[in-house]
RNA sequence: CGGGGCGUAGCGCAGCCUGGCAGCGCGCCUGCUUUGGGAGCAGGAGGCCGUGGGUUCGAAUCCCACCGCCCCGACCA
């Protein structure tokens, strides 16, 4: 490939309106342009790292077992409407009239059109199980879109289901998408991490994320570095304090006191008028599940987990009350709501329940109280783990203090049972002649992402550092001299040996000095740089590096080629080696 | 959807407050010089100043409305 009759439009300044790293540098670098918020255009390189990452996933979900179809994007609403996701799915499902009034609407996933496709063709126990899988784009009405190519409208996905006539099937073709997923990002040299997620109606191990640790990243990753306990903010369960003893209570502490806290209605207004501490203050949050009021007491500087909230009410639904709910409930407004003699059921978060005295609010306008003593002023027959894990925390596995770090989230994968299929009618015959719903997954991997995360996990300050597997060009060859003549012919030789080799290598020929051209071959991040000049053709040497070292090395023209598919091979090598290593600790892991 | 910021050449910006020739740097084109880390000189092309309305003799500039983009928050099956 030449590249003065390439389109690579690279920019020496920072575009205004990019903050992400990925975002700068794929503009930058000339690979992706804007067309409105969330809409980009993939330019020549751009689109040839995001086929690179397309096909290695092709490849391990085909060896995973998997097969692939592709599903229209343009769908009916009537299947949105038929299980149920048409008003769950909300305004983020882009919706358009047709001709013929047809309403339809634009598919951000496709567990529906694939489960009206699966009720139609698999009918017996026989054809389970079976994992389908497309690599499709997804449309999402974002209400914002953000950092570049990391969340947009429009996105390329590869979204796999897998059908499956009983549990322990359904746990094979997770297991085998999971390990798919980590082949995949392994072979994409992306530093991930695994975190169990929120796993809905089946619970326990049923899902998981893949992260990659940035800081653009928009999920909050908790870790223990002690067991290697990970998960996400919304999942992470915390643990047992190793020093929690029973908090010292005397019987004889003081009543609680009421003071008056007018117009102080958040906890830090709150604290800041009293002069304590906030982790000595509670909050009280009224909550309507399943349409009722309930009201959960939290320490006043942690934050609320819905979804530990829900489950432990055993609601079906839950969203925060109005303020005329909560007005009615606790005879309060928001602001001074309080645990003592409220009337509504309420569960008290287990770091509440640890504590010797609280400052809560006193269920009347402008009141406050303190010195509450929980267990004695009101009741703690619930107490639950309620509220979000955060950056010091013990780990439910070992109590060790856990950490907090931003992650970006790349794939997803999700028992999702019977769901679908039983508000869809998929189902199967069993041996007995038994109509039994099949029992699916879903496993998704954001395209655009892992192009975004390369970059995220890998650059500097001159630009970005490719990963070899997802590199537009593996190899970027830089003659200085670009008028017909030996350097040319040197580096037109190498070029031809290496592409005759299998690898793609892009032949810098642009009339420019040097300096430039290597600005712009380190801001795109080839992996390899071989440089031809004058200088040390005379000596009958030519230059290679790495993107990712410092140094160049100079090697004899005459094996020149040799050399550089050496430095591949080793280089293919070293990551193979990285990948079986991986691979076998996995394995180690499971057995153990 | 709430808060904030910004729309002037392909990119980065000045000009706006205080109305009166539409400018600068980069990039682009031509020529000469230069050639191992984003070269120098000379000449040149490129604009509905986001859109619509208003005020005014006159609007990039003042007023009103709309549209778009970015950031923070809310939201994220």
């Amino acid at each position: 490939m030449r590249w003065s009759s390439a389109l690579i439009p690279t920019l020496k300044e920072t575009p205004a309106d990019a903050v992400a790293p990925s975002h700068v540098l794929l503009l930058r670098a000339g690979m992706i342009r804007q067309l409105g918020a969330g809409a980009y255009t993939y330019l020549p390189l751009g689109l040839r790292v995001l086929r690179k990452a397309e096909a290695l996933i092709r490849e391990e979900m085909d060896a995973a077992g998997a097969f692939e179809l592709l599903m229209p994007a343009l769908q009916p609403v009537e299947l949105w409407k038929e299980s149920g996701r048409f008003e769950t799915f909300g305004d983020l499902l882009m919706k358009l009239t047709i001709s013929g009034g047809h309403h339809m609407a634009l598919g951000p996933t496709h567990e529906e059109v694939i489960t009206d496709l699966v009720r139609d063709l698999i009918s017996s126990y026989k054809q389970l199980p079976i994992t389908l899988y497309q690599i499709q784009t997804k449309f999402r009405d974002e209400p914002r879109p953000r950092f570049g190519i990391l969340r947009t409208r429009e996105f390329l996905m590869k979204d796999a289901y897998s059908f499956d006539a009983d549990v322990d099937q359904l746990n094979g073709s997770y297991d085998a998408m999971f390990e798919a997923y980590c082949r995949i990002f392994d072979r994409c040299g992306l530093p991930y991490v695994v975190v169990e997620a929120e796993s809905g109606p089946i619970g326990g191990d049923a899902s998981h994320e893949f992260m990659v640790p940035c800081s653009t990243g928009e999920d909050k990753v908790i870790q223990c570095v002690a067991c290697g306990y990970a998960a996400n903010q919304e999942k992470a369960e915390v643990g047992e304090s190793p020093e929690a003893a029973p908090p010292a209570r005397s019987a004889d502490a003081p009543a609680f006191e009421a003071v008056r806290t007018p117009g102080q209605k958040t906890i830090r207004d709150v604290c800041n008028f009293l002069k304590v501490d906030e982790k000595t203050s509670g909050k009280l949050l009224v909550y309507l599940a399943d349409g009722k009021p309930v009201a959960v007491l939290l320490r006043g500087d942690h934050e609320a987990n819905e979804g530990k909230v829900r489950r432990a009410f055993g609601a079906a639904t839950l969203a925060p009350a109005d303020p005329d709910a909560i007005l009615k409930a606790t005879g309060a407004p928001i602001g001074f709501l309080g645990p003592v003699d409220i009337k509504i059921p309420m569960i008290v978060d287990k770091a509440v329940a640890a504590m010797e005295t609280v400052v809560v609010g006193g269920n009347e306008v402008d009141v406050h109280i303190t010195g509450v003593v929980p267990g004695r002023d009101f009741k703690l027959d619930r107490t639950a783990d309620i509220r979000n894990a955060d950056e010091g925390d013990p780990c439910p596995r070992c109590g060790a203090a856990m950490v907090v770090k931003a992650g970006l989230e790349i794939g997803h994968v999700f028992k999702l049972g019977t769901k679908y299929s039983k508000a869809m009618g998929a189902t199967y015959l069993d041996e007995k002649g038994t109509e039994i719903p099949v029992i699916m997954g879903c496993y998704g991997i954001g395209v655009n992402r892992i192009v975004a995360a390369a970059v995220e996990a890998g650059h500097d300050a001159n630009g970005i550092i490719w990963p070899l597997n997802l590199a537009p060009y593996q190899v970027a060859v830089v003659p200085l001299q670009v008028k017909p003549g030996p350097v040319m012919e040197a580096a037109e030789a190498i070029e031809k040996k290496l592409a005759e080799a299998g690898y793609d290598v892009i032949l810098d020929d642009r009339d420019q000095r040097p300096g430039f051209k290597f600005k712009d071959v380190d801001l795109i991040g080839f992996p390899l740089r071989v440089v031809v000049g004058e200088r040390g053709l005379k000596e009958g040497q030519i230059e290679i590096k790495w993107r990712h070292e410092a140094e160049a090395q100079t090697v004899p023209l005459a094996t020149a080629a040799d050399s550089i598919l050496a430095e591949l091979k080793a280089a293919e090598e070293k990551l193979h080696n990285a990948c079986l290593v991986n691979r076998s600790k996995r394995q180690a892991a499971k057995s153990s």
